[in-house]
DNA sequence: GTCAAAATTGCAGCGGCTGCAAACTTTTAC
DNA sequence: GTAAAAGTTTGCAGCCGCTGCAATTTTGAC
């Protein structure tokens, strides 16, 4: 993984094949497929974080607390998280803004997150995964948490509160002048 | 396209070689990469909608309209076609539904719009294209659209009602219970 | 040291994808 | 009608991503 990401920010994805990778890592380009299923997936696949499910762990907040706020404190490990890589993540987001192609790829690795969200949503208010507001809920939470991870990589700001501002918009509105977010 | 989607369709996306979609539609393989950058490609990968731009759009609309609405009504032609295109757009989405693998090529799409929704966006609020807001507010809606399309897909409702919906939550902000939208 | 389990590797091969240059088709000019 | 120009399709050779399989090496328990 570390080899991939380093040569990758260098060269730039298409001038990386996984030959150069393999040697890099000092392994043959076979045992490299071993551990990833494809060349990008060493740029972001690694182990998805595992300690207990969002389903869990949305439900572990109290009843009263409305619905956003819960779902962010839900996350607030995994934001604790990614802050800890904090370099490898730089690293990694960079890597995706001068390869687009590979912004998929971070959507996707959000999407089993978003599918556990959904259960968990439909659980806490009482729907059933199949209406419109879990899969809702779920999705904009995800894309505003992407929103936030990528001004993260640009501004440096502090992740945590990237997100509550970015969570504060999904609860408030989406209204066209919030001043203390345009700052 | 049509050869791509309906072998996808049948035989799902990696039972499906190009040399078949080439011979299906009664052209080289080479040929078929000279119109489609790649398998996935004829998919999804139709020309976009031209007309004037979601920029133009959305600063067309009066000033008065809030930002969500207005947007909206931005979006309304794009999301006229589509149902304009009902057949084609069901199997698309069908075919996406059953290889997963497809949805980020879906997101990618969407991200162009996005893009130019940011500036549109920026303009309309007098914000800069790299304050939060703007990019907030055009992953959220990007977001909210494509929960309205999978949505459409499977319930068949109007895709204009569904984007609306999703809208009004985006607009109103993500609360648990909305009995209009929990139906 | 022995042996079984686990990790690494080579190899053969498919399929996606590209650059290039040849063949073919269509358009345009006269 | 003809011939040059322009555009389209094709074959070919080849790189690279990726996989199944079987052989080899490494590891670790006893």
């Amino acid at each position: 993984m570390a080899a991939t990401l380093r040569l990758v920010d260098e060269r730039g994805l298409e001038h990386v094949t996984v030959e150069d990778i393999s040697e890099a890592a000092d392994v043959s380009p076979r045992t490299f497929f071993n551990y990833f299923a494809t060349k990008d997936d060493a740029l972001l696949g690694g182990p998805l974080p595992h300690g207990p499910s969002m389903h869990d762990r949305l439900l572990a907040v109290p009843a009263g607390v409305p619905l956003v706020p819960a779902i962010l404190q839900a996350m607030s490990a995994d934001i604790a998280e990614i802050q800890g890589e904090r370099d490898l993540w730089l690293t990694r987001l960079r890597v995706i803004k001068s390869n687009p192609s590979l912004l998929p790829l971070l959507v996707a690795r959000g999407e089993c997150a978003e599918e556990e969200t959904v259960v968990a949503v439909a659980a806490r208010t009482g729907l059933s995964t199949d209406d419109l507001f879990p899969q809702l809920a779920a999705t904009l939470t995800g894309a505003a948490f992407r929103t936030a991870m990528m001004r993260w990589a640009t501004t440096g700001d502090n992740l945590y509160d990237l997100v509550r501002e970015t969570f504060e918009v999904l609860e408030k509105g989406l209204a066209p002048t919030h001043e203390e977010v345009t700052r």
